[in-house]
RNA sequence: GGCGCGGUAGCCAAGUGGUAAGGCCGAGCUCUGCAAAAGCUCUAUGCGCCGGUUCAAUUCCGGCCCGCGCCUCCA
């Protein structure tokens, strides 16, 4: 069953197909920005990127994919947060590369086969942006920092149809460009590839051909992406945010200094909404994977949540809907639990995996699931329903985190226990009251009782 | 101002030119000394508004209203 997805360059729904003729999917999804926690909006996209992941997987096999994702660890934040915390910027990143892995890894993101980072591809840069400067399309400004001249690529603007967008710069742009430009460019949609050296940035730069500096952003996507999957790749993914000026620039920089097709597929996925709006700090509705554990959800509940979404539409993210993705991974667990090992049909499950490669059509394949969960377990084996949470990338053993139990509610659940024993039933309801009222549920059965906190 | 996306039940959210998936919540029932859990059942004559095309539109076309995102280093 083919894969199709979107192309944001040629807007249009194509399918997915490797072209080297070794048969490898050469994926390329830009990574995260090693200076801080990564947000569930950062989230919703590496999740989205990790079920297309296991459909590739899937759809070409295992050894048949190269999943390659960065790691930006040298720019202004991370920089900046380095100065601030007076400590080495490797030190600040490493921190934050290991928080990172440790919530995909919570998430249940598989890994990519490649992690490469910006300061690890230093001369990887270089080389392109020297090959950029002979061939004209760079320049070198008086401030010493490297320029991509943006007129120098016919094809510039093709991904975000920036030209259109020039037509009529509202008062937004010109004035926020003019006020942030302190740069010697000779044109303002002109980039950074190399930038000199400034007493902010402090240990962090590099010999170059042009002078101590560091590089621009756009560059370490196209060298990486280069070194690591060759001039031309199948795939290349991120939030939409990322389209313009990022990919733009990406597309510029590698097909002058190539001169080949730099990527054949680009794939953007839309942003998480929390309350309506798009996070940020200054609004307060900016979550991470630990402050919602901090609230008792589980990180599958998030990446099930994250999922209920049209990946190319925007998705308003509400606390309630981790409740229901929790319940939701409850009904599956229960019915995963009832299925025999093997023996079913896994054709039961076509619809569910067509809608996935239908464009990552994530909710309507949870709809699709749980139309035939409700059917019953006749004719399905636990083979076949696993390769659905597999490429749904749901992991049902992980659950939330048991509370704690107070030893006092402990202590007031074995009197009531015993009270019902004893069929002192008035006895017994007053004790259930009285853990009510601090906050418990006390769950019966035949034989035994589960302690378990109330709902909210 | 430009570019892009969207408005479907209390909430979240698929989808289709032929009469609305699914999850949550809620209600009822079964079970249970009670409660919970679990199981079963029910819950949009309706898909932002107004026109148009059509035998038929939520789905196509036009207009309008509203919301959101992006517009130089934010996934």
């Amino acid at each position: 069953m083919a894969i199709q997805l979107f192309d944001s360059l040629e807007r249009k729904i194509k399918v997915l197909s490797p072209s080297h003729p070794d048969g490898v999917f050469r994926f390329y999804n830009c990574g995260p920005t090693v200076y801080a926690p990564a947000h569930i909006g950062n989230f919703r996209t590496f999740v989205v990127n990790d079920v297309l992941r296991r459909l590739l997987e899937l759809e070409f096999g295992a050894a048949k994919v190269k999943h390659v994702r960065n790691l930006t660890d040298v720019d202004d934040k991370t920089i900046r947060r380095a100065r601030e915390e007076g400590r080495p910027l490797a030190d600040v990143t490493k921190q934050w590369t290991d928080k990172f892995h440790a919530d995909c890894a919570a998430l249940n993101c598989l890994p990519p086969h490649v992690e490469p980072t910006a300061t690890g591809h230093i001369k990887e840069q270089v080389d392109m942006i020297d090959v950029l400067m002979q061939k004209g399309n760079a320049y070198r400004a008086a401030d010493g920092s490297v320029y991509f001249k943006v007129t120098s690529f016919a094809g510039y603007g093709a991904l975000s149809r920036v030209k259109e967008r020039e037509l009529q710069l509202g008062s937004a742009l010109s004035g926020k460009s003019q006020a942030a430009d302190a740069d010697e460019k000779e044109d303002v949609s002109d980039f950074a590839l190399w930038k000199a050296h400034k007493p902010d940035d402090g240990a962090n730069a590099w010999d170059s051909p042009w002078g101590r500096g560091r590089p621009g952003w756009h560059i370490e996507c196209s060298a990486m992406s280069k070194k690591h999957l060759g001039e031309t790749i199948d795939l290349h993914t991120g939030g939409v945010d990322l389209l313009f000026p990022h990919h733009e620039n990406e597309i510029a920089q590698s097909e002058c200094c190539n001169g080949s097709q730099f990527s054949r597929h680009w794939y953007h996925s839309e942003h998480l909404l929390v309350d309506g709006k798009k996070m940020s700090k200054s609004l307060g509705n900016l979550y991470t994977l630990d402050q919602l554990k901090e609230m008792g959800h589980s990180p599958m509940a998030l990446r099930y949540a994250l999922l209920t979404g049209h990946p190319r539409k925007q998705l308003n993210f509400t606390l309630d809907s981790l409740h229901a993705a929790e319940s939701a991974l409850k009904a599956l667990r229960a019915f995963r639990a009832t299925l025999p090992a093997v023996g079913g049909d896994a054709a039961i499950f076509t619809p569910v995996f067509a809608a996935l490669n239908d464009e990552l059509n994530t909710p309507g394949a949870f709809g699709a699931l749980f139309t035939i969960v409700n059917r019953g377990p006749q004719g399905i084996s636990l083979d076949s329903f696993d390769r659905v949470l597999f490429a749904l990338g749901l992991n049902l053993d992980v659950t939330t985190p048991k509370a704690e139990v107070p030893a006092e509610i402990t202590a007031l659940a074995a009197k009531r226990w015993a009270a019902k024993q004893a069929k002192d039933f008035a006895a017994a309801d007053a004790l259930r009251k009285e853990l009510t009222a601090a906050g418990w549920s006390m769950l019966d059965s035949k034989t035994d009782y589960k302690l378990e906190p109330l709902k909210k």
